[in-house]
RNA sequence: GACCCCAUCGUCUAGUCAGGUCCAGGACAUCAGGUUUUCAUCCUGAAAACAGGGGUUCGAAUCCCCUUGGGGUCACCA
């Protein structure tokens, strides 16, 4: 039994992907079979390194191991190599040439425009656009004549045009697809590259690929498949193929959907160049000549990092559809896979919280989901919050200092050890992701001067109402705190508390939100005690005289 | 447009294949209370669905047909 995730490397792993990679490794695993990775580099536009590296660290964070692939954080390679299929093109033009002795497929020289403009005129006329194999006519001296001349040209499969395609998938259970759906398809490219249709077809056969696991926009494209396969010769795998994962909106969720973002938010500002930086001189986020390339094109996406640049220049927030854009957003990887795997399949009853081990004791096909799922990002975030809330503190630790090196990494320079700990561990039953503490707790890692007090209702009303009004309840604790003996949260807590029964009528919100303010310059942050023991007392008491005299700054203006 | 697929609370779903135990269960979100030093948590409770119409049957969320709605595919992209 052997499955096979083949992804082709044009950016990050989106969450689509990752859902059809989870269930094929799930399913070979769960029958005690093989899960390969196979990179489907047929498209040299769209390919590159970068990606294919982005890709494996992307199915590694997630804990989606394959056993033959690319070598890679223990993973892979295997025998059925090279798992790259820039790396088979031998293959592919042997198994191409047969195609062609047998007369089952043919050589077409027609370009790209002139296929474009027939499909157009197609259109026009609200006729279904087949190709007509006019290259089928061609004499043989006059093929022979564009091959001497080195013409550049495709080859296309001669499909057959009386007998209706079969397939049973697992999923969606037969189907059938009429001969005149299919016209003669191109299998190897002008640039001597098989297509995906190709490339797929030979590579299952010769990796030995028993179970085809894919997204269901492939679902049409197996009766091209099965075609090659009884042409060449080969065994047919099995086949199912899963439903879409949709947007909140109920769009299809898709990598280009950043892209989508950009453009529309460009267009929406009437955008004729490209914007500046932002907190930086003039420097454009892009060049005049790649803004034009860019916005007159469609089809070529930015480039994740210009997108990023350009969503932060225009002050957007993109949608997060790759699997790097959750890491980053500080989702754990195993709640991600739990989540995964609930779109478009469920172990049934009423079992939704379950680890790697439960999937792979409990995948199979015939509980998979027909019916489009939409991805909700707030259920997402509870199953996140749930996760963390029962790690242990020691644990939450950890994780946090891990996605903390990774992405902010500022903390582990202006915190000690034992601070971050504290740090962590007050934020732990508070934070939904990993990444929440670290955007709310700037003010730990601030210089004193730095704070800014913040000019809202609550921040007056803790302050400046009440009587004593909580500028008071500062003077009165700071001498109490320079004076502690012990600076830690349970002296501090003992401290306030006494401090609240005598001072405050047992409130303790008159002195905690004043000091909250003072150090943090606003009301919100974790536990007062916490906060102030991570802080220590020099920075707790030169903020709240900072926090004083402003006081007296602004009464005097 | 042509061809095909799908349809249970707002969302993900259980139940559908083997019709009765389902005036439909869970989770997220929502709403109302409560706990709390802020925020977030946490606790309790409520509201919320078988798309519509026809059949078949003693009986239908479950089987059949039609309508409606949603989606996919029609590339030298995968």
């Amino acid at each position: 039994m052997r499955t096979r995730f083949a992804p082709s490397p044009s950016g990050h792993l989106h969450v689509g992907g990752a859902r059809t990679a989870l269930f094929c490794w799930a399913y070979a695993k769960a029958h005690g079979g093989s899960f390969i990775l196979r990179i489907e580099d047929t498209d040299q536009k769209r390919s590159s390194d970068t990606a294919t590296r982005a890709l494996l660290d992307d199915l590694a964070w997630l804990g989606i191991r394959w056993d033959e692939g690319p070598a890679h954080d223990g993973c892979g390679p295997g025998e059925h190599g090279p798992y790259f299929a820039s790396q088979r093109l031998d293959l592919y033009h042997r198994y191409i040439d047969i195609l062609l002795e047998q007369g089952k497929a043919y050589r077409a020289f027609e370009g790209p425009e002139q296929l474009e403009a027939a499909r157009a005129a197609a259109r026009a006329q609200k006729r279904v656009y087949r190709y007509d194999r006019a290259a089928l006519k061609l004499d043989r001296a006059t093929i022979q004549r564009y091959l001497d001349e080195d013409r550049p040209h495709v080859v296309r499969f001669k499909a057959p045009d009386e007998q209706p395609v079969n397939v049973h998938d697992e999923v969606y259970g037969e189907v059938t697809v009429r001969p005149e759906e299919i016209d003669d398809f191109v299998i190897l490219k002008g640039d001597g590259y098989p297509t995906y249709h190709f490339a797929v077809v030979v590579d299952d056969e010769l990796m030995g690929v028993t179970h085809v696991i894919r997204g269901q926009e492939h679902l049409y494209n197996t009766a091209k498949h099965v075609l090659l396969q009884d042409a060449l010769g080969f065994r047919r795998p099995v086949y199912a193929h899963l439903s879409l994962i949709f947007n909140p909106d109920g769009s299809k969720m898709s990598k280009r959907d950043k892209d989508k973002a950009l453009r529309n938010a460009v267009r929406e500002r009437g955008l004729e160049r490209s914007p500046a930086m932002p907190h930086s001189s003039n420097e454009a986020v892009m060049s005049e000549e790649h803004w034009r390339s860019w916005l007159s094109n469609k089809d070529h996406p930015l480039e994740l990092e210009s997108a990023e640049r350009l969503a932060l220049a225009l002050d957007i927030d993109l949608p997060e559809i790759d699997v790097k854009d959750f890491r980053r957003a500080g989702y754990l990887p195993e709640v991600m896979v739990n989540y995964l795997a609930l779109l478009g399949w469920s172990p049934g009853g009423d079992i939704e919280k379950f680890d790697q081990q439960f999937l792979i004791e409990h995948f199979d096909l015939d509980r998979v989901l027909k019916s489009p799922a939409r991805f909700d990002r707030d259920k997402l975030l509870a199953f996140n919050l749930d996760a963390l809330q029962a790690m242990s503190t020691e644990q939450f630790i950890a994780r946090l200092r891990q996605h903390g090196e990774r992405y902010h990494p500022e903390y582990g320079r202006e915190l000690s050890d034992e601070q971050f700990a504290m740090f962590a561990a007050a934020n732990h039953q508070r934070s939904k992701t990993l990444d929440d503490p670290f955007r709310s707790g700037r003010f730990f890692i601030m210089s004193d001067d730095q704070i800014v007090y913040e000019q809202s209702k609550a921040v007056h009303k803790a302050l400046e109402t009440g009587e004593p009004n909580g500028y008071a309840h500062l003077e009165a604790v700071m001498p109490l705190l320079k004076e502690l003996s012990e600076w830690m949260v349970e002296t501090l807590e003992r401290l306030l508390k006494r401090y609240a029964d005598e001072r405050a009528d047992g409130k303790l919100a008159k002195v905690a939100q004043p000091l909250r303010i003072a150090v943090t310059g606003t009301t919100v942050s974790p536990a007062i005690f916490e906060t102030l023991a991570i802080l220590g007392r020099d920075a707790v008491l030169n903020r709240i005289e900072r926090c004083l005299s402003n006081r007296k700054l602004s009464s005097s203006t």
